[in-house]
DNA sequence: CCTCTATATCGACGCCTGTCAATATGAGTG
DNA sequence: CACTCATATTGACAGGCGTCGATATAGAGG
């Protein structure tokens, strides 16, 4: 299960539950943190930002690696990061790992802010 | 300056300029990372739910103390970082603080997020 | 099977950050 | 001025995180 997942579930969870304060919960705050923490890296939105605008709306490793300037495990781990996140998807032709943006995955974390 | 408008200003700033590519920038991913990292913790969401949720719109650090189960000096530091990062002004008034939400400010960073 | 290439994982290192205790600041009160 | 209360700042510590080099995995091609 994504971070995004979990975010929006535990957020359902307490619409409907009649406990104490009607404020944010200690563990949807955990997971809401969690899902801005994907976020909280330069690296990575640059990464969110250059699959989106690549040719067909994905790229694999070997593109993501140059531009940003990173050796190739650390490109991996942030987005290992951003897919366990729920705002990439990995799909794997063949040697190349291809990586795409989740639709309606960003427009879903400004939801999560304004409802907040 | 606050990290919110400096967020905007470099990507204000970006649009115009002719340069190489047409992803984000260092820079600019560099100020909109901060804007996410003032949001990627768990009690600073919660304070910013909990002064949204304040009767006034408005609450002071006694208020905030206790929901969080955290010491002052913390919860003082929190905040800091949330003024430092344009989502929360700071009002002094007698011995108290009171913090309230920076109109827009949650809207704009959704804004920043579709505009990824 | 062997090799090559693309990607993922591991281990280590340094930096950043959240937390607290102690202290400082500053406004109100007697 | 002395005292108190609310808040901010400082210094220190532990844990988390980004980065890299080295290594593992896995698919393609000879």
């Amino acid at each position: 299960m994504t971070t995004l997942q979990i975010a929006e579930s535990t957020a359902a969870q307490a619409c409907c539950t009649p406990s104490g304060t009607p404020v944010l919960g200690a563990e949807e705050a955990q997971g809401k943190a969690q899902l801005f923490k994907a976020l909280a890296d330069p690296n990575r939105l640059r990464l969110l930002s250059i699959v989106k605008a690549s040719d067909g709306g994905e790229a694999c490793v070997c593109d993501l690696t140059e531009p940003l300037d990173l050796g190739q495990p650390t490109v991996s781990h942030h987005l290992k990061i951003l897919v366990d996140a729920g705002l990439l998807y990995r799909e794997k032709r063949g040697t190349w790992a291809y990586y795409s943006l989740v639709p309606g995955a960003l427009e879903r974390i400004a939801d999560v802010l304004s409802a907040l």
